[in-house]
DNA sequence: ACCAGAAAGTGGACACTGTCCACAAGTGGC
DNA sequence: GCCACTTGTGGACAGTGTCCACTTTCTGGT
């Protein structure tokens, strides 16, 4: 339907362009089951090309896996993006800064809702910690969790954080809404409608913002 | 090394406790790997029993893993009231309301750190929301939910909370610690020494009780 | 223009998994 | 003592990741 290119056997031998061929086919199986349903094999064919020719770029299935958890993170790193280009800098830098926050958390939140396996692909496995692998991050360059730095920059320099209270804030704000977010997608509120979840991390970004200080 | 008993083959036909036996296997792979690493076979291995004999007790892998993860909550549940024995309901109602959502949060973390493949096979895959699964809950007959809960229904009772920001207060302290032990188990927290994220843990408590009300 | 060597893909095999089927071995009720 | 029922066995199958030896193609140095 899609992408035929790759399905129908190729006249080369050479495929051209495998490795991202088995990235893309294997971030349509982590967007439909999480980690666990990205299959090297399943890519490979859906690649037209057989089993080990993987191998070529991959050293096994883990790497394939890291790659496309790579590709999940840039997703939720351009989410973010999105909702930050919803509010501006104006004249009131402090309703920028709550702004911000607010952004991330919801963006967050609501890719998380939206692409539930993607989300929860890309936080799976140990990645490489804050490694500043530029391929987790979207067009302006940073990754989620540069971006809610910037977002907690953007209270203290506004005065709404001391400096004290700015230190390692990001984990306290990161652990809050993927804690929901998990939670809603994996654990026991699994049930719990969309709407009743960004409810509630509306909440949790207020809860947030004014518990930090 | 342990538990010979179950490698030693048996003389009986019949195993006797094979459902048990199976579950052991399998909570103690989970300890070891998550539930990714609870595997049929090699439960029924472990038992001393062909792979079949599992399906005479359980429908399938699936049902294997939902047994573990039964076992594994309940083992939270557990660390979780261990940690809530510490304080006892003194002259301050308001001391002990907070003790006890600390208690929560801390056991809760606690027990993530000590027993990662535990915590990680407890919240994995969807089970059956809010069951009140007796099979999940420790000694005081709650599971950890119920727990949270209880401190919660302490701070409300004792005038720390508004009845307005007791309702789903539970969702979002929950996310708050889950989201930390996520982080720091398979996320990209996850070289973050346990002493720092225990610290962070204990910030994060205090932000949960200053931004709930 | 050649041609050696590297790169990319193939085919076959292996061990491992979950699961299905037909069958055997004990067990308990009448 | 028999017979139905539960529990466990054995053999098979498809699917997975991965290793090995092999072939095909591309490329760069002479």
């Amino acid at each position: 339907m899609k992408k035929q290119v790759s399905l129908q056997k190729r006249k080369t031998f050479r495929h051209g362009d495998l490795r991202n061929a088995l990235v893309t086919a294997g971030l349509e199986m982590a967007r439909a089951g999480g980690p666990n349903a990205v299959i090297l094999r399943e890519a490979t064919r859906q690649a037209g090309v057989s089993p080990n020719a993987a191998y070529r770029h991959f050293a096994g299935q883990t790497e394939l896996l890291d790659a496309v958890r790579s590709a999940c993170l840039s997703r939720v790193a351009a989410a973010i993006e999105d909702e930050m280009k919803k509010y501006k800098a104006g004249r009131n830098p402090q309703a920028f800064a709550r702004n911000s926050l607010r952004a991330v958390g919801m963006g967050y939140l609501g890719f998380a809702m939206r692409e539930p396996g993607m989300f929860r692909t890309a936080f799976s496995v140990p990645p490489p910690v804050h490694s500043p692998d530029p391929a987790n991050t979207a067009s302006m360059g940073l990754n989620p969790f540069q971006l809610l730095s910037l977002a907690l920059d953007r209270m203290q320099e506004s005065g709404l954080l001391s400096k004290k209270d700015r230190k390692n804030a990001e984990y306290l704000a990161w652990s809050t809404v993927h804690g929901l977010a998990m939670l809603a997608l994996e654990g026991p509120l699994h049930k719990m409608p969309r709407e009743m979840v960004l409810a509630l991390g509306e909440r949790l970004v207020v809860m947030v913002e004014r518990g930090l200080s």
